[in-house]
DNA sequence: GGAAGATTGTTGTTGACGACAACAATTGCC
DNA sequence: GGCAATTGTTGTCGTCAACAACAATCTTCC
């Protein structure tokens, strides 16, 4: 291996198996190393597993959680605009409101200047719950730093600024 | 064509669309910055657009690309260790297959010491396409630098090492 | 003021993907 | 020799991105 890089984290990692490392078998990845892309989804699937359990408990997952971020951050909002700034197409998000409508997460009131288009709020039942959603994300932020150390993850989310 | 996507961060990302910057409504992502799964997420998705972009007049896809590329380096391997040095169900991995051996880029072959399980090869085929795969997947590669940096690629392949 | 075009929410379809469950053929173990 | 485990396969379910079409509603322009 002539990679300069990772001394430390764990070798391996036995019990949770999220990361499927050679065990004794020794295979060549060889020309996928070097690939960010690859690294970056293997990354991807692993955090989202984690937040996906560390949200079990309330069935929250990443997406939902985002929308509910973004909208009791910036109430009144639309649907359109919510999909643009999440990157998420409007046709998705409409199951996704649909969904958290029914959980009394979120409430849609057609807005009085434009009668197209809804106007997002959290409910007061909303709020509260988002606020222990947030508890969660960060403990499930904690595991990222655990996995990956406190200074990487800085420096991640430094590189990746841009793309939030 | 090559839209030869962002060389230095055009501040706004008008036609492809990948980055939804806010367009001088300024609305505050806010709780959501801090969150390195977010961040991942938007970034995995722009990585893989321009994968699938490049990547597209051969009509190759990330998944089917580590494929190739773990059968290229070790020719022989049976199924199950393609998908779980991969991180994909074994499920999954025979309808990728499926596709790639019609394409003639892979054949399966029976192996002699165990009749249950098949040694993955490329074909002649295969072993040139995957050549040029490689080299239409490091003009992706580039791309990933042009976009975030050259350092920061590689302090993320480093940060990220042993998840590959 | 009204027709033409754009936007918003909605429904539906397609395809890639991860997670599971079940099954036949085969192998390994005792 | 029999029984559990493994391998490839098929199938289902739910998430997600990408499109396309549509009705209701603005906006624009003549």
């Amino acid at each position: 291996m002539t990679t300069t890089a990772a001394q430390t984290f764990p070798r391996k990692r036995g019990a949770n198996g999220a990361t499927p490392r050679n065990d004794a078998d020794e295979i060549g990845l060889d020309a996928l190393v070097g690939h960010a892309g690859y690294a970056v989804r293997r990354f991807q699937i692993w955090i989202f597993q984690d937040f996906v359990k560390t949200l079990g408990n309330v069935d929250i997952r990443p997406t939902q959680y985002s929308v509910l971020t973004v909208i009791g951050a910036n109430p009144g909002l639309s649907q359109m605009a919510v999909a643009k700034h999440l990157g998420i197409e409007r046709a998705r998000l409409v199951h996704l409101l649909d969904s958290l409508e029914q959980r009394r997460l979120v409430k849609r009131v057609r807005s009085k200047t434009d009668r197209r288009s809804h106007a997002l709020h959290l409910t007061a039942q909303g709020e509260t719950a988002l606020a222990k959603f947030k508890r969660l994300a960060a403990e499930h932020e904690r595991h990222v730093e655990d996995r990956i150390g406190k200074e990487n993850r800085e420096q991640l989310l430094r590189i990746l600024a841009d793309f939030t």
